[in-house]
DNA sequence: GAATCAATTAGATGGCCATCAAAATATCGA
DNA sequence: TCGATATTTTGATGGCCATCTAATTGATTC
């Protein structure tokens, strides 16, 4: 993982929004943006951002099926990730 | 650890040059404030806001001694962030 | 006591970003 | 085709924050 990465992996997981939703998906294959919605108190304006944010930065990936996305955590990135903090 | 202090936490590590400060402190005992600077593109004004930052967070110590002070990384804290990220 | 060095504080500034409302796009069902 | 639902885009706004300069505090040395 370069730096760059990283860097956008740490400022993603700053907002506690975008870690309540990186939470969530983790417990599950994958999960509809739809659903992720029900629980947080944000617009769909807000949420399709922030899910931006955490594919940008490597962290989930998106699958489309008709109208709805479903996001997915990509465990080998979260893995490196925390092998990278764990290096201090 | 409360999610207080964990959202603190995740937000000092989100800017670079606190996470390259921890990065340094980490591999030593404890290191002085002025012999960071040496390496830091920053003023002392903002290296002591970052400072300030971490301690706020739990993450570092400081020890004064006279002129001089002395950061150190807070062990136990910081392998509880670890911990606390691998729950995901 | 004056000069010097380390660090902090105060105050200002510019940029980034979370958020929203509104409009647009896309897909489905009737 | 029309309306409904899901998501995205656009544009605007307000707040937070990294950074600086300048002034201040505290400690040392001469």
């Amino acid at each position: 993982m370069d730096a760059k990465q990283f860097q956008k992996i740490a400022k993603a997981l700053a907002d506690p929004r975008r870690f309540e939703i990186l939470s969530r998906i983790a417990g599950v294959k994958e999960m509809a943006c739809a659903n992720l919605r029900c629980d947080l108190p944000i617009t769909a304006a807000t949420l399709s951002h922030h899910i931006k944010e955490l594919e940008n930065a490597g962290l989930v990936e998106v699958r489309k099926d008709a109208k709805f996305i479903h996001i997915r955590l990509r465990r080998p990135v979260w893995r490196e990730y925390l092998a990278e903090l764990k290096k201090i």
